[in-house]
RNA sequence: GGCCCGUUGGAGAAGUGGCUUAACUCAUCAGCCUCUCAAGCUGACAUUCACGCGUUCGAAUCGCGUACGGGUCACCA
């Protein structure tokens, strides 16, 4: 007649180790009071989502804010989804906005309480489920996949909740012989743990952006040590977090329902639980209806997606931090900055239900943070982001790139012409020879029909002769408002107007000569500016292929 | 379907029983400014807080019910 004990040892013959060794091995951190540990704990399943940079900006933000430790665990528990090389791609990604853990696998493990890798740590795991064998806690369960679907269809047919418990859980009932007997002949199993909750019964816990949440206690028989010898979520949750200290444990709101078997997986171990926020989702809208953004369908639900696009880590950060914080935005008006670091996150003012991904306000931030730097910065960033033949531009035509970023910068009143990167180049493209060369051949120049092409001509002709650059810009406008004076144009569209028949056109429609003659392009910033960095040479040059166009 | 969470304008939201004729930001629309664009400025945009009933002298704010939305019910996290 064996006991649970044999059956532990027969089991985990290796294991020797308890969990007070353990408990000696990872001691608790040396921290003042109140300093939060959090944590990111992605899989490697794919590249950064969007929703995981909001939950580690938060768990990062609220370590750092309370002058705790943020560290990065990965679970790897599930080696068939699986993906190579995403765990080292995460944390790349992560570091580009600026998240960036001093503790955790960075790649390699990097701090006292390691391995950070939930696959590396198995041996761990087996501790304390030993250890809960022993004391009658967890036991072998040799159910197959289609025995448990059979009996769930059982359950749902009568109504019954799913799943593995009470009488339902028949392998809880094994003696240790029987299960013994089982493994000896070589029958694949996984362990569960032994629950004693009663569904009948609540468990309440806090949560600390929702407040008080209860649930029905947790009865399910739940798998704790897969058939691969690895845990499942919920009990590397338990062992991790209570081994590596966190206090507090952020995640996405769709753990709540799993709670009640977080708490009674720490309670059984004789761990202390720590603290829970559980973060809204971000959703988008689609076809009228709300939906978790999925990494499938939609490209913004991936974090590549918005550095491909060329967005400011900062921007993203700050559109995050908007959602998270709803009084972040005022913050950033009174205090005149977008400085993440100097404002105070506090987890009551989260929001409590999904929010709507809102392309629109990140362009707004995005084009504010951008319209803040100096040209030089928005240069080297561009740089850092753009494909060969944008970067091949740059560099040759430095001076211009770096001219044109720079018109109308700075100031209440700036430009805020890029959300991205990625919208700069069809912008300055004008003073790239190549490409305006390109332009000119595929749309030429398209004036005004209105007017007459012999007047086209004749303004572009004496603007040629006429034109001085070194003047400033009012004064020079008032040159260009003489020199349509002299081929009958209106000096504003309001005199224009009010004087119809009189007038070929007015200013408005000089500058549109000059615009479409040097850049081929109706809409451009400031003309002058343009003119000026161009200079005479070239602008003469595009004068005159525009002359020679005009039939 | 059970359980949990939620519901203030197109989006994010402020609001915690009288100060609300419901802040603020984005978007949208209109006007101004203007050489076009991008900005900037001014104004418009919920007589109403999902709906119903109730508590109260008084409710977006409290209670109950209904509806709707989301989450979750794996040897996935």
């Amino acid at each position: 007649m064996k006991t649970y004990e044999d059956l532990a040892n027969y089991i985990f013959p290796e294991i020797n180790e308890t969990i007070a060794d353990l408990e000696k091995k990872y001691p608790a951190r040396n921290l003042p009071e109140g300093a939060e540990v959090t944590r990111f704990a992605p899989s490697p399943t794919g590249f950064l989502h969007l929703g995981s940079l909001f939950t580690s900006l938060v768990a990062h933000k609220v370590a750092k804010d309370t002058g705790g430790v943020f560290y990065l665990r990965l679970e790897d528990t599930d080696t068939k989804r699986e993906v190579e090389g995403s765990g080292d791609e995460l944390v790349r990604q992560l570091a580009y906005f600026g998240i960036d853990p001093k503790e955790g696998y960075l790649g390699k493990d990097v701090g006292p309480y390691a391995p950070y890798k939930q696959s590396d740590r198995a041996y761990i795991y087996k501790v304390c489920i030993k250890e809960l064998m022993k004391k009658g806690r967890a036991y072998p369960c040799f159910c197959s996949a289609e025995q448990l679907e059979e009996t769930r269809q059982i359950q749902e047919a009568m109504k019954m909740i799913p799943g593995y418990y009470g009488e339902y859980a028949i392998c809880r009932t094994n003696t240790p012989d029987e299960a013994i007997a089982r493994i000896e002949a070589g029958e694949p199993y996984v362990i569960r743990f032994k629950s004693m909750g009663n569904h009948n019964n609540k468990v309440t816990f806090h949560d600390e952006v929702r407040g008080d949440i209860s649930i029905a206690e947790n009865d399910m028989d739940i798998v704790i040590l897969k058939s691969d010898g690895l845990p499942t979520y919920h009990f590397a949750h338990a062992v991790d977090d209570h081994f590596m200290h966190t206090t507090t444990v952020i995640r996405g709101e769709e753990w709540i329902s799993s709670a009640p078997i977080h708490i009674e997986l720490f309670e059984t171990l004789g761990f202390k639980l720590p603290k829970y926020a559980h973060l809204p989702v971000i959703m988008k809208l689609d076809n009228g209806n709300k939906r978790k953004l999925s990494k499938r369908k939609d490209p913004e639900a991936s974090v590549s997606h918005f550095i491909e696009e060329g967005y400011p880590r900062e921007a993203l950060l700050v559109y995050l931090m908007s959602i998270a914080n709803s009084n972040f935005e005022e913050w950033t008006a009174e205090n005149h900055s977008y400085n993440l670091d100097e404002f105070k996150f506090s987890f009551d003012k989260m929001s409590l239900d999904g929010v709507l991904f809102d392309q629109d306000k990140l362009n707004f931030f995005s084009k504010e943070i951008i319209a803040l730097m100096s040209n030089e910065e928005v240069y080297k960033r561009a740089y850092e982001w753009a494909d060969p033949v944008f970067k091949s531009r740059l560099e040759a035509y430095k001076k211009e790139s770096l001219a044109a970023l720079n018109i109308e910068r700075g100031g209440e009143k700036a430009r805020k012409d890029y959300a991205a990167y990625k919208d700069i180049y069809p912008i300055i493209s004008l003073f790239y020879k190549e490409d305006n060369e390109k332009e000119f051949n595929e749309v030429g120049c398209q004036f005004k029909p209105e007017i007459p092409s012999d007047v086209v001509k004749a303004v572009l002709e004496d603007f040629k002769k006429s034109n001085d650059y070194t003047l400033a810009n009012d004064v020079w406008f008032n040159t260009v408002k003489e020199l349509g004076a002299r081929h009958n144009f209106a000096e504003s569209g309001k005199i224009f107007k009010q004087n119809p028949g009189v007038y070929v056109g007015h200013v408005g429609d000089v500058a549109e000569i000059i615009r479409v003659a040097v850049t081929c392009r109706k809409n451009t910033p400031n003309l002058h500016d343009v003119l000026v960095i161009l200079g005479k040479d070239e602008v003469d040059r595009r004068i005159d292929r525009a002359l020679a166009s005009i039939k």
